[in-house]
DNA sequence: GAAGCGCTATGACTCGTGTCATAGCGCGGT
DNA sequence: ACCGCGCTATGACACGAGTCATAGCGCTTC
């Protein structure tokens, strides 16, 4: 079961990593599954509902990271900059493809219901862990500033990705730390 | 010409709706032709270049709407204002299936230079336009000012989108409100 | 050591896609 | 009246996707 578990777990980060460079639709099992190093018929295997089981697994898997970075982080600044720290260094060093897998999933999974709420959770996740951070520092309205981060950061992974340039992202920090002081 | 620079127009328009709603990929040329009231062979006969240069000119076309929806604004303020109306109607009247083309094509295109090239020159015109409001205002940084308002919108479209709510894009429109005073 | 079973590998099948070629229509000009 | 041409309609084709069934491997357990 340990060398099983592993299978998947690999499956998954395939899945996310080539989610968030391509797209979901333009991700194909195959894909993954050489990516991954495994078989086609392992995935049909660990993931019976198929495609949809697997990427809102992906998804789920990868919003759970970064909802850890977040949780890890002292304060709102903190959190904001190791966010963007780690996306500006999957940016630069896949040339500029790598982007967000909840993002992907958010932009193209509008007709089902499940791989929505998948990607709704996740962001709800995330908007839960901020908002603790930013009460703790007595901002009002907690909740619209962790929506304006959320947001913003996942509209400049956008901007980097098509002018490629970590500069939106830079900017969107800084103007987040200004927002949120 | 007149009947055929109305086809075109129409299959923009279409094509525009459904790759903001499905996203690129997911959106089938028979889908479009359908939707535009014309048959799959005007497609081929109005785009050479296939599929590729039909989502370029309706991305360019859609992008550039927005843009002249900026230009028209007195300051920065009513710019944002009118964007974030336009899509809160857009979203409220589709079911909260619409977004923003550019955006899915901005996540979706990696692969295809001319794609990526269409995406970040609509995202650079509207940059400009915001910049042109926000540095008569004396705002230090625009560029980084205007960066932040399209991240954070096109962001908040894709939370809108899964959590079936426009209360992220009005977060983001009070937060931006107050980022540019 | 042999059976049982979780896991992996591979092929076949169906479906939908983009693309292209060809045929049909309608309205101009001469 | 005829032809020419921009535009439209329809079918065929190749290709790749997801899915499923079946065969093979490896490790645990008795």
């Amino acid at each position: 079961m340990s060398r099983a578990n592993d299978s998947r777990q690999r499956m998954l980060i395939s899945a996310a990593t080539l989610m968030a460079q391509r797209g979901v639709g333009a991700t194909g099992l195959r894909e993954v599954a050489e990516h991954a190093g495994v078989s086609r018929g392992s995935i049909s295997h660990h993931f019976p509902g198929g495609k949809a089981e697997m990427v809102g697994d992906a998804v789920r898997l990868a919003g759970s990271a970064a909802a850890a970075t977040i949780s890890d982080s002292k304060d709102v600044a903190s959190a904001i900059d190791s966010i963007c720290d780690i996306y500006r260094a999957a940016l630069e060093h896949s040339d500029f493809r790598a982007a967000c897998p909840v993002g992907a999933l958010a932009a193209e999974a509008q007709d089902d219901p499940d791989l929505t709420a998948a990607a709704a959770g996740v962001f709800e996740e995330w908007r839960g862990r901020l908002v603790e951070l930013i009460q703790a520092e007595g901002t009002a309205d907690p909740v619209a500033a962790a929506d304006l981060a959320i947001a913003s950061v996942e509209g400049a992974l956008l901007l980097c990705r098509v002018q490629r340039s970590v500069e939106p992202l830079e900017h969107v920090r800084d103007g987040l730390h200004r927002a949120l002081a």
